[in-house]
DNA sequence: GTCAAAATAGCACGACCGTTCGTACCATTC
DNA sequence: GAATGGTACGAACGGTCGTGCTATTTTGAC
C-alpha cells in the first residue's frame, strides 16, 4: 500500500493550498460521491459542474480528460480507504488482532456507508471486460489491498495464531467473498442482517485455521 | 422460478414463429451478448442495430423503449439460467446431490463462459442505487434464484444430509460469496485457480453443516 | 393474385456527452 | 503601472443517445 496521492501535491515550499488545488479537491470530493452512486462510468463532467457550481470547462481543465478524472477518483478513494481501513488496523498487534481489525473496518466501510458504495467492487464489475488505463489503475489498487491482507494472514501464521499449513490465498478468497456478499445483500437486495452473517462467516473461517 | 418468457410468445393458435418474433429473438440474442460485456446500462439500441444489420427504429419498434429492452434481456437471461442451471440440477436426487449440482452448474456458468459475464452480478452492482422497473425485475429474478437455492438447502436438511440446526440463510450467504469471489478473481483480476478455490470453500461450508 | 396488417426503414428532434478554444478575471511580481 | 501566470467562464463542435413521426416494404391469410 502507501501511495503518493494526497500528500506532496505540488511545490513543497508553497505552504498553503493554492486556489486551484482547493477547487480540485472539492471537485474530487463531489466526483467520489457521484462515482459511488453511479459507478465510474457514470461520472459526468457536466453533472459535476452543476454540483460544484462551475462551468464544464472549468471542471475539465483540472483533469485534462475524463479518463484522468476517473483515475484521480480511484486514487483518492484508495487514499481514503488506506486512511479509514488500513492505517488504523495496522496499529493493532500483528496476528489475529490485526487481521480481525482489517476485516472489521473493511466490513464497516462496505456496508455502513450507505450513501457510498465501494468503488473497488463496482469498478471491478464495470471494468472486468474493458481494457484501458482506468482498469489498470483499478487492478493495481485492488491488488495492493489484497496483498496487504495476504501479508496480515501471513503474519498471523508466523505468530502462530493460525495453523502453519493455512492456505493464505484460499482464506483471502473466502473472506473476500463475505465482503462481496454483504455488498450484494445489503445494497442490492436490501436484506437485513448481512453484516452479522459476514461476521459469523469470518469467525467460521478463522476457526477452521486455528491451531489444534 | 419458472416464468413465462420464451414460452407462449403470442397467439396460441399461430403455430410457426412469425417473422417479427424471429427477429425479436435475434435482437434479444445480440442484446444479451452486449449486456454481458457492457452491462445493462451499456445496452445501446444503435449498437444493436449495427450488429443485427437493422435500422435503429426497426430495433426500437420491437420493445417500445430502452427500459423494456433491458427488462426483456433480464427475462431472457433468467430463462437461459433456468435452462442451463436450475432444470438440469433439479433432476438430481433431492438433498446434497441436488445442492451440489446447483452449485456446480452455477459456478460453471459464472466462470467458464468467459465471453458472457453474469448479468445478475453486474446488474446488482449497476442497479443497487438506481430505482426503477429494471431494478425491480432484476431483484425479483435474483430473489427467485435465491429462494430456489434456499429450498434446496431446506430439502438437504429434511433429508438429513445436513444438520437440523443448519442456518439456511447463513449457508446461502456464504455460498453466494464464493460465487461472487470467483466472478471477481477470474474476470477482473484474471487470477487462475479461482474455480478450484470456490469448490474447496463449498466443501468446507458443507462439511461444517454435516450431521455429526 | 389481392389486400390488410405487420414489420422495417428513413428522417428529424432534443438532450447530453467530452472536448476545444478564445477570453476575462485576479493575484502576484517586476 | 505594466507584465505575468494561474484560474475559470462561455460558446461552440462533433458525436451518440433514445425516441417520435411518416413512408415503405414485407408478410401471410384469403
Amino acid at each position: 500500500m502507501t501511495i503518493d496521492t494526497a500528500a506532496q501535491r505540488k511545490r513543497p515550499n508553497s505552504r498553503a493550498l493554492h486556489k486551484g488545488q482547493q477547487t480540485r479537491a472539492a471537485i474530487l470530493d463531489a466526483a467520489l460521491a457521484q462515482a459511488s452512486h453511479m459507478g465510474l462510468e457514470g461520472l459526468s463532467i457536466g453533472a459535476l459542474a452543476d454540483v460544484t457550481q462551475m462551468s464544464k470547462s472549468g471542471v475539465f481543465a483540472h483533469f485534462g480528460s475524463r479518463e484522468e478524472l476517473q483515475i484521480a477518483v480511484i486514487r483518492e478513494y484508495h487514499a481514503r480507504f488506506e486512511e479509514e481501513v488500513f492505517f488504523p488496523a495496522v496499529r493493532e498487534p500483528r496476528g489475529l488482532p490485526r487481521l480481525r481489525a482489517l476485516f472489521d473496518r473493511w466490513l464497516r466501510r462496505v456496508s455502513e456507508e450507505l450513501d457510498s458504495g465501494c468503488i473497488y467492487i463496482s469498478g471491478a464489475v464495470e471494468f472486468d471486460d474493458r481494457p484501458g488505463q482506468v482498469r489498470d489503475a483499478l487492478v493495481s489498487m485492488v491488488q495492493a489491498w489484497q496483498a496487504a491482507l495476504e501479508q496480515a494472514i501471513e503474519l498471523a501464521i508466523s505468530s502462530q495464531h493460525l495453523r502453519a499449513d493455512t492456505d493464505r490465498l484460499q482464506m483471502l478468497f473466502e473472506v473476500h467473498g463475505l465482503i462481496l456478499s454483504v455488498h450484494h445483500d445489503a445494497r442490492f437486495l436490501r436484506l437485513p442482517g448481512a453484516i452479522e452473517r459476514a461476521r459469523t462467516g469470518f469467525e467460521r473461517i478463522v476457526s477452521h485455521y486455528l491451531p489444534r
